[in-house]
DNA sequence: AACAAAACTGAACCCGGAGTACAGTAATCA
DNA sequence: TGATTACTGTACTCCGGGTTCAGTTTTGTT
């Protein structure tokens, strides 16, 4: 969903251990530092290119010649296709928390009333989009959700998690906001949060139709609008 | 984008005879009657299961295996899978604008005031996509986005013609309203437009991540709520 | 009924992808 | 140094995918 800051080489916490995810064998090897490197950069590879043409129209084939090493050394890392949509869901959701609950930690640092920082946590969220150099590189929980019959439920199950934890984090600010303003129109918290996630998903399909870097980060402030409408004085 | 009323049989205005989209032979067949109706089918199918697991992993074989037909009928039709992209996406944009103009046209047909006839316009969506029995089916322009490096670059224009109909439409509609209201806030009117593209598209996808079939129309009131409390007095 | 055009059938073609197996080798760590 | 980790390389199976085309049936027209 959110832009990704050229991550590798740092160990994530969480996604990292060969194998680890849905694998055949539960042993899991007590990962070495190259090990990790070589995996995360499969993924980095996969990601990229899932979100550009899809996950059944990237082979396997194709990122192992891109990481530059052998189909050996990738069913190594991974059990199979699944078993590497797993992980990238599974990392993906990880970093999306960590950078959401980063704004939101970085807007409560500067201000105090919730409103105020829910504005600013949009206001930020817009920037980091408005910073990439170009077009927002794609949501791997929408590019999975199109394409859900070619993925096992595992994934699916993780993808809604995914989603799930962007309604839990944003409906803890908006329920704040909520005991300190009334708004001006009947509307469900729930709801409420789940129209970022809305706008962003579909902010990313419309900006990359068009072309138009610019939109989503446009559609992020008209959202940021109705908040201020709904409960500004 | 919207939700097609299970349509097949009746010949749609401008998308019909056999290899008019990209064919090598620019010819054009003066289309029977049984052939429209064999075109139609696969196109039926094909959109279907387009939407289900996307385009890469939607094979030409499974295609006709449910239409009962074999290989050499599909290309008698089609030139391709990247003449029949084509084929959906145009005649996918006929449908939508067609409908999208029924649904105005109402609208201006039981109300006079602008800014009513705009809240009538998403209730009447909204209304459309709750009688749905199950999930929205998802939006061709969605798909093709995801997986752009799969289709070629017509598709990819006609995807992009697709959106700029939607916000012709809209930003139509809110002109009017424009002129007969001033928004409590500063706001583009193309953005607004686009808004609305973009809560469909996104709310699609979160509706069908989560498998919540009311998600989508809760979004599309939340986008109502914002256009009322951006106009009303 | 006859004939042309339209609407197919069926089989063959080649390609590439997922996944397996496994023997051997290089790098890393304790 | 020795054991574990992290691979390489090859070879092989199996499958299904897109595409072509020569031939056959169906349909519409006169």
């Amino acid at each position: 969903m959110t832009s990704k800051p050229t991550s590798s080489e740092e160990p994530l916490p969480g996604g990292s251990s060969p194998k680890e995810s849905t694998s055949k064998e539960t042993s899991g090897k007590a990962a070495s530092a190259k090990g990790n490197i070589t995996r995360n950069n499969i993924m980095d590879i996969a990601e990229r290119r899932i979100l550009q043409k899809g996950f059944s129209a990237t082979s396997i084939e194709e990122i192992i010649n891109e990481a530059g090493i052998s189909k050996g050394g990738f069913f190594y890392h991974f059990d199979g296709k699944d078993d590497l949509a797993y992980a990238l869901m599974q990392r993906y959701r990880e970093q999306d928390a960590f950078l959401f609950s980063g704004l939101f930690r970085r807007a409560e640092e500067l201000l105090d009333d919730p409103l105020q920082q829910m504005l600013l946590f949009i206001k930020l969220l817009a920037e980091m989009m408005d910073e990439l150099e170009d077009l927002h590189p794609g949501c791997l929980v929408a590019s999975f959700t199109y394409e859900s019959n070619e993925v096992n439920e595992q994934v699916k199950l993780i993808t809604a998690d995914s989603v799930m934890d962007w309604r839990a984090l944003f409906s803890q600010q908006l329920e704040k906001v909520h005991q300190h303003y009334t708004p001006k129109l009947d509307v469900e918290i729930s709801d409420l949060a789940d129209m970022l996630s809305t706008v962003i998903e579909g902010g990313i399909v419309v900006s990359r139709a068009l072309c138009d870097k610019k939109l989503l980060v446009r559609q992020l402030l008209e959202y940021r609008n109705y908040i201020r409408l709904l409960y500004e004085a």
